[in-house]
DNA sequence: GCCCCATGTAAGCAGCGCAAACATAAAAGA
DNA sequence: TCTTTTATGTTTGCGCTGCTTACATGGGGC
């Protein structure tokens, strides 16, 4: 039953997730208030209370989507990333997602994660597991720990913070793309034993 | 001249910031607000304006203050690093740091940096370049760019946040301390030319 | 056909950021 | 020393916010 001009909207929980996204993108966090929300819906102020328990539910709500569509970002980067060069790609696409939806970024990362919201929480799991699948199945030889793969997470995680908090030159996706590419690579010429499958390890450069 | 109980305050300014800190410390970033902060300095609501333009001017202030403290955290830990080993001591004092004073660190990186506030990028700019010299310092050898010293920044930043944003395990100190080490050493363990002074690279392990 | 209840509305409270007009006292100048 | 200026703090008030309570509506199950 769609929204038909009666008195009940219809399908007001994802009109509300779709009214905070793009406030979110276009005011930042700052200009995501349930009024705002409630207003760009065209319903009453307190609606949203409906299917919200209050404005971090729906925070959660639009992160727990964000974390769905970086992952989906990522996936479209390289299906089934190998080598250094396919996790660097990887890299940049993750780095560009944050410099390209910063609001919501911030919304996922930079905020109290509130640990009521399972929704959140498995969210942020699948991409924790996301990326440790990548690194595991592109370095067969690592420890099975995922330390490998928490660190090449966080290397890639603060350079999108660094950057979006303008920290680091963002002149250009070419400039972060290069310093992503860059970062990347010197993590994965890194300690023997963990050199990508097909790669042979290089001698130090002794000539 | 003290407060005296008279009319004027005597030092609202520093009276402000600490009460800023100090709520910061207590409610997050959500329980900061100027009111609160004249609350607690036993002034009017509206004094701290004399001082401050707005609240993000007070939060400006508060960051640029944290930046210097953790400066000095930094250099507690090792005040002149040179091995991996004393690097990684530097990044495990700085993810503490952040663990230490989440709200504190949120402000100083998760927020929209507001360009406006000179006092803010020059305490960051004072970071960066602390970073730098460090790795430069310890690392003669490496490319003058400073690429090395943003991805070793980019990485403890990342595994700062991660385990601010509860997605890494930090059930005890000991845990993220031994977590970012091995990061670190992963990072430190990388391409020929880029070893630490004193240090001989070793052969790839071929035996 | 009727009633229940999920869904929406209306009214109201307390807190917030901020602006404007006003009050006070410390400092500066005559 | 007395006056004037200026820095500092107060009062009042506006519009916004999150959220609670009480009320209204109407579609789906009986």
């Amino acid at each position: 039953m769609p929204q038909n001009g009666t008195y009940h909207h219809g399908d007001l929980r994802v009109a509300c997730l779709r009214a905070a996204r793009e406030l979110l993108e276009e005011d930042g966090s700052a200009g995501l208030s349930l009024r705002a929300v409630a207003r760009r819906a065209g319903v009453s102020a307190t609606a949203p209370y409906r299917h919200y328990a209050d404005r971090d539910a729906l925070v959660s709500a639009v992160a727990a989507e964000g974390y769905r569509e970086l992952a989906q970002h990522l996936a479209a980067a390289h299906p089934a990333p190998s080598t250094p060069e396919d996790l660097a790609a990887v890299a940049v696409a993750y780095v560009r997602f944050a410099l390209d939806h910063p609001a919501l970024f911030r919304a996922m990362f930079a905020e109290p994660c509130d640990p009521t919201s399972e929704e959140r929480v498995a969210a942020t799991a699948v991409i924790k597991e996301y990326v440790e699948g990548i690194v595991r199945d592109a370095f067969p030889g690592a420890d099975g720990t995922g330390a490998l793969a928490t660190t090449v997470w966080a290397l890639v995680h603060g350079l999108a913070f660094l950057h979006l908090d303008g920290k680091l030159d963002a002149s250009s996706p070419e400039v972060v793309a290069t310093q992503v590419r860059a970062a990347v690579h010197a993590l994965f010429t890194a300690a023997p034993g963990l050199r990508a499958a097909g790669e042979s390890p290089e001698p130090p450069a002794a000539g």
